[in-house]
DNA sequence: TGTTTCAGCGTACAGTTGTACGCACAACCG
DNA sequence: CGGTTGTGCGTACAACTGTACGCTGAAACA
């Protein structure tokens, strides 16, 4: 039943689809799923093809995951790059960081866990997926930190290391902060800047040894 | 065929029976296994019981797993403990607390990844109990680090909150280290280490505000 | 136009899962 | 001693898993 006013080409309706099973399987990461209990016949179901319609479009759950957590990463990196690069009017850049991305976190739960735990996964392909991912955003920070720091004549001491360490905290607190109760959820958000303004001073400190 | 010699009460029967499963569900998740793709009958016939047999030590999958947190806590808190209390002689506390764990994580790889995993896991169960695990060494390191700073005679502000960094460094580094190739990983323990004593001082400045 | 390509389907199969049910037999207790 | 208790077993079942195989029909192309 193809309307004659939007004429469907053939690869346009695969990305459809492929798009369709990808949303399935993030739809049911968002409601509290863990990515490795999720079935290949599950996530067709959901994006109403057949079970083994998948096959067109992935070889394995495996490689559906991996689609998922790349896209996932560039988002981020988009969104890092952005509130790095941008005048954050009023907010301290830590204050702004930590509210954007935690924000972020919020609106995309699912993906976000999956992350973080497939960081700690022993298959390797979702393991180095999920390193990439934070190693990226890593370099991103570490990079602004240095060159901002040159501009304040600031000498920072091991300003990747420094880097490693904030995005290590951002993603740990950060996911916990999804299953915390709404009324302790702000103090938790103070409790990391506060986290993150220590690195930095340290940082500042091991600068000038 | 039970021996004259060894004479087994019932109860230690049943209590040896609840230990092979749980070295069995240890012994698959030391090979890689993620926790929730461990299956209550596979857990059975490795310890050698029927599948309908595991009923009688655990409720669930859910319960067998809460145990071997549990159990695992323990002897982490003692080694923590441990290395806080004694004279880690020639090494600064920073090292002995960064090796000692280490260590733990490498030869308890099964379940301090586990550990970890489940902290960001949805089943609220199990991320409190991991969380709780975490709190406990965190609440440790932190009377620790204020005690020892009061006989140094130098003030660290927010002495909680920088040892709750510590441990989320050493958790989320010690068991990225476990599938690091060998000749990385003593590079990656002296960054381990940096990070730590960037956060102390970090915590040191704070401490003058 | 006729031919080729290929996304999507249905059927089928062998494995695995959790768990309900009832029996056996050894340890326990009076 | 005899009765009770409870660990462990085997059978059974319905639900689910991944995936092999061959077909259909429409889009793409000659």
């Amino acid at each position: 039943m193809t309307s004659a006013l939007l004429k469907v080409s053939r690869q346009q309706q695969k990305a459809e689809t492929r798009q369709k099973l990808l949303d399935a399987a993030a739809a049911e990461l968002a409601s509290g799923r863990s990515f490795d209990t999720l079935s290949l016949r599950e996530v067709a179901k959901l994006a109403g093809i057949a079970p083994t319609s998948f096959y067109r479009h992935f070889h394995d759950m495996e490689g559906l995951g991996l689609t998922l957590i790349e896209r996932c990463g560039e988002s981020m990196r988009k969104l890092v790059h952005q509130v790095l690069h941008q005048a954050s009017e009023g907010r301290s850049l830590i204050r702004a960081s930590v509210e954007t991305l935690f924000d972020y976190f919020y609106s995309n739960q699912g993906m976000s866990r999956m992350i973080l735990q497939e960081s700690t996964s022993r298959q390797p392909e979702f393991r180095r997926a999920a390193e990439r991912l934070m190693q990226t955003m890593s370099s991103d920070l570490a990079e602004y930190l240095e060159e901002e720091a040159r501009e304040r004549g600031v000498p920072l001491g091991h300003a990747r290391v420094a880097a490693d360490s904030m995005v290590a905290i951002l993603f740990t607190t950060g996911i916990a902060l999804l299953d915390t109760p709404a009324d302790e959820r702000e103090r938790h958000v103070e409790t990391a800047i506060i986290q993150l303004r220590m690195i930095m001073h340290g940082s500042e400190a091991m600068g000038q040894m």
